[in-house]
DNA sequence: TTAATTTGTGAAATGCATTTCATGTCAAGC
DNA sequence: GCTTGACATGAAATGCATTTCACAAATTAA
């Protein structure tokens, strides 16, 4: 309640002498800063911290901006940023959008208005081109590739994850392979279509569509796969499945309506989540955790200006055999 | 980069005049609404958050204080609080504090900085009292039963959840409980505890130590609770799991490792998540959800100074019959 | 027609801490 | 003894938008 003036006051000295004992600057005699931490003690003060962020033109926190957290991807993706927040000092604003423009479009506001020193993009609905537009009010990063941008980013080839994914279960022998993912027009689900035919080619196998399933994000959907693929003339012998969690219920479900796995349905899923290895799921490690305190790192070099070109970082990934092909 | 001040000179009205059109106030002329409105447009203008911030003493921000996001339990929560945030035009600002003491601090402190608006606790490691002596510089909510304090909280009764799932199971013939949750020394473990033995005081069964299982937080700690009742000479023939995460590990190793569930292993778990209904957990829902924008509803009433007592509201709860018993 | 409102506008105060600039003291260096 | 630099301290400017207050002009009511 109190503010800098009366503790001043209270002090005997200037509020500039009250700042520098707060701040821990130099050149304050010692009898005057015992005085002055006395009457920060006697009035219970904390400084404003809204004060603070208007003159410094700083905050000390950062957007994370994405679709929800209650996603084993994103949950992660979260808890690695928390990491790289920790480490370097930030607060972190979690705007959920659901693939929502219009808010996306606020967060980004908030970037032009000073209320955040810079802004992860998790995954979004906007065009790049719009989220580019921002990127004069501060420093963005991106849990994906975002190219020639001025945006940094760190981000895992799908493209090739997908291709990794696919020759494991050719080299097993598999020739009829599906697959499914959440957003089939997200810059991921485009390089997974592009993986997905051009290995169909090389194997010189027709293009199903049925067998290229999409918005499958949760559990639930992973179940829901299974109803799909039994109502099919033609079933896929393997399928590639984007996100363990959805992999988990993919298998589950298939062992609950009698279809083996590997024997009638290999399956390898992606993103190296704990449920896979509880399930013995085989899959694909591609650092998520990672990922996220990678973007923390790189936006801190920005807002405090010490990097020069925007980066690009592309994190590895390696195939984990378990028992699922 | 522009601020109010220019984009008076450039209209040529007042900062007044400037802010009432910014704010949509009434009072001011056609003519000099579309001035402001082509200079706002002409300079790019957005206004300081911060400044914003300052002068009003509001931030529109609220803090959820959680220990982790990359869980079923809080990401569900945070879903919650997310939807009632938006409602009522809040921000969130997470903090994720591993349960250290030191940072739950610093949330706290944020409160008192003003840098908050209220706070949503949802699960903590600091005492009531510490938490409750910061009450006097924003309102806060617990996602708990904070008791007779100046304090509104939205709980689960963790006693009745535990003894709905122990008397269900007792019905079901079963004598031999035991149960696994995360710490046993929060308000809900000792809850829990307490319904444990008070109904295995009923059954006339002795309490064993060793079937009382700690520290299970993630899907892997489930699969360990295998491993640690596979050690033991005697071991139960029900167990009662705090979180269906934990409780589809349980399920999945004990399958692997060639336990029949149910006949071997009953399993009633906890909080009715994706993966129970997709691996067919009996279950209690407990509206996780719910509590999160219920949360945030008694948070704004407070914050908007609408409320009179401090509220404890208790969610209600029932059984979902599912094939684990 | 006069009194009472309603409408329109700007100057200035406000919220609060940081930082620059100016000034002053004291001790070390030549 | 005088110049320098280190140490100390406060007044004032700064960052930016909101809101109150005072006043003028235009209506409406009486």
């Amino acid at each position: 309640m109190a503010n800098i003036k009366q503790i001043a006051r209270q002090a005997g000295v200037s509020v500039a002498t009250v700042s520098r004992v707060l701040n821990g600057h130099p050149y304050v005699s010692e009898a005057k800063r015992r005085a002055v931490e006395a009457a920060v003690e006697a009035l219970n003060y904390a400084p404003n911290a809204n004060a603070i962020h208007l003159i410094k033109g700083k905050t000390q926190m950062i957007g994370v901006l994405l679709p929800f957290v209650n996603h084993a991807y994103f949950a992660t993706l979260v808890e690695g940023i928390g990491i790289g927040a920790l480490q370097h000092q930030y607060r972190l604003l979690l705007c959920q959008t659901n693939y929502e423009e219009a808010k996306e479009l606020e967060v980004l506001d908030m970037l032009k208005m000073k209320q955040l020193d810079g802004l992860i993009v998790c995954s979004k609905a906007s065009s790049w081109d719009k989220i580019q537009s921002y990127a004069a009010y501060g420093p963005i990063v991106a849990c994906d590739d975002a190219g020639d941008r001025p945006i940094s980013s760190v981000y895992i080839d799908h493209y090739r994850c997908f291709e990794l994914g696919m020759r494991y279960l050719i080299g097993k022998g598999h020739r009829r392979i599906g697959y499914c993912q959440s957003r089939p027009d997200s810059n991921s689900g485009l390089q997974r279509r592009r993986a997905y035919e051009n290995l169909l080619g090389e194997l010189g196998e027709p293009l199903r569509e049925e067998w290229m399933l999409s918005d499958c994000v949760h559990m639930e959907d992973g179940a829901e796969v299974i109803d799909r693929l039994l109502q099919l003339r033609e079933r896929p012998t393997a399928l590639l499945v984007s996100g363990d969690t959805v992999a988990g219920g993919v298998l589950a479900e298939a062992e609950r309506r009698g279809i083996r796995v590997p024997e009638e349905l290999a399956i390898v899923g992606l993103d190296n989540q704990p449920i896979a290895r509880v399930l013995g799921i085989t899959t694909i490690d591609n650092q998520v955790g990672s990922m996220g305190q990678v973007a923390v790192r790189l936006l801190h070099d920005r807002i405090s200006g010490r990097a020069g070109q925007f980066e690009r970082l592309e994190l590895s990934y390696r195939l984990l055999e378990r028992q699922t092909v």
